[in-house]
Order: structure tokens, then C-alpha cells, then sequence
DNA sequence: CTCCCGATAT
DNA sequence: ATATCAGGAG
């Protein structure tokens, strides 16, 4: 299978996306952290109408960490996976009080160990909101992107990343996930791709026009 | 690998 | 009707 030129691809979506950022709406790392929790299976629209009341009324791990679990449930259960994420949010609250002094911790040994954070969302707090790019955010959007675009072969998001840590710079990484995701989002869709719109058409292995 | 959840798009 | 949505745990 050929493969898109990992520079050209950053280059190109960059012009189009110049604003690629989170769409997620946060202040702090704790409510970063919370979001991308809630994110799971879900839109991010959807996150950002529960996040908006939800942060005005728990403002500190210990809020979560003290709120009853059912009624932790029902304020975050438009986003789905209610249950398990309510469960993991009050998991990891109580972690990062007993652990970490109430404050989201900055490597992923630490941020990986907490209750519902997986590498993808470890990947998007170190990035995001302490600019550590050891890794590289491999979300739904930027595991399709990367097999449609030759990058990697692998299923895994795992061994999908350590296919592209090579391919990308360190201070790109970030922004990487953004812009792969912005494109997935808008043209590069899972279910029925607009090829025939996409700026990255004429290098890309698998566009059909 | 399955389960978890439900709204939305196709 | 079914695939998909900023995944992670058992």
C-alpha cells in the first residue's frame, strides 16, 4: 500500500484548518480531563451542553469524589456510557486527591494509572494542557485517517501510534490529532467519505473519485 | 472479544 | 435497520 507524505498531509490541512483546536470546552486540566472522559462514543457538541452546567457545579475533584453516584450519573447521562464513565470520573477524582494532592498529575505513567484514562485521553492532557508530546492522540478520527492515508496498517490504536510518532515532529503532534480530526469530522467521514471535496485527494491511497 | 448508552445520519 | 460518535475495562 502506498502511503501520503506526512509533511505534505500536515501542510495542506494546516492552510485549511488554520483554528484546529479541541472542540471540547474546558478551564482547567480537571475539567479537560472530565471531558474527554464523557467524550467516549460521543459527540463532542453533546460533551459541551453537559460540561456547561455540570463545571459550574463541580469545581474541585472533591465535589465529584463527594457527590452521590446516582446523581453523579444523571447529570452526565446525555453523553452515554453513563455508568461506567460516572464510575470512572469518581475513580479517578478520588485518585487524584489521594495520589496527587487534588491536581491532575503531568506523565503518563500517572495520568494512565487513573480510573478511566486510557492512552488516548493521557495523550490529549499532556498535550493540551501541559504541552508534553511524547505520544500522539489516536482517537477514532485519527486511526481512520492514518490507514486511509497510508500511514500505518495496523487496527491497534496503539501500534497505530507507534507508527506515526516517527512520522511526525514532536512539536507537530498536537496539532496532528487536530487537524486529522477537523478533516475526519467534516470530509474524511467513516461512513460515507467525500472524496470527490478532499483537499488531500491526489495523494491520498485510498480516495475514490 | 464483549460490554457499556442513546441520539443521529445514512 | 444499522453504523457511528475525541474509549476503556473486564
Amino acid at each position: 500500500m502506498k502511503t501520503a507524505p506526512t509533511p505534505e498531509v500536515i501542510d495542506r490541512l494546516k492552510k485549511e484548518y488554520p483554528d484546529a483546536d479541541t472542540e471540547l470546552e474546558w478551564s482547567n486540566p480537571l475539567e479537560l480531563l472530565v471531558a474527554v472522559i464523557l467524550s467516549a462514543q460521543c459527540t463532542d457538541v453533546r460533551v459541551n451542553q453537559v460540561t456547561d452546567s455540570l463545571f459550574e457545579k463541580y469545581r474541585s475533584a472533591e465535589d465529584y469524589a463527594a457527590a452521590p453516584r446516582e446523581e453523579l450519573e444523571e447529570d452526565i447521562r446525555p453523553t452515554g456510557f453513563f455508568r461506567n464513565k460516572a464510575k470512572s470520573i469518581q475513580g479517578m477524582a478520588r485518585a487524584v486527591i489521594e495520589d496527587h494532592g487534588g491536581e491532575v498529575p503531568r506523565t503518563m505513567p500517572e495520568l494512565v494509572a487513573l480510573p478511566g484514562v486510557g492512552r488516548k485521553t493521557a495523550n490529549v492532557i499532556l498535550g493540551n494542557v501541559f504541552g508534553v508530546n511524547e505520544g500522539v492522540v489516536v482517537d477514532t478520527h485519527v486511526k481512520r485517517l492514518s490507514n486511509r492515508l497510508g500511514f500505518t496498517d495496523e487496527e491497534n490504536p496503539e501500534k497505530v501510534e507507534r507508527d506515526l510518532i516517527p512520522l511526525v515532529g514532536e512539536k507537530d503532534r498536537t496539532l496532528f490529532a487536530h487537524l486529522l480530526i477537523f478533516h475526519g469530522r467534516r470530509i474524511c467521514k467513516a461512513r460515507k467519505p467525500l472524496c470527490p471535496d478532499c483537499l488531500l485527494n491526489d495523494i491520498c491511497p485510498s480516495a475514490e473519485i
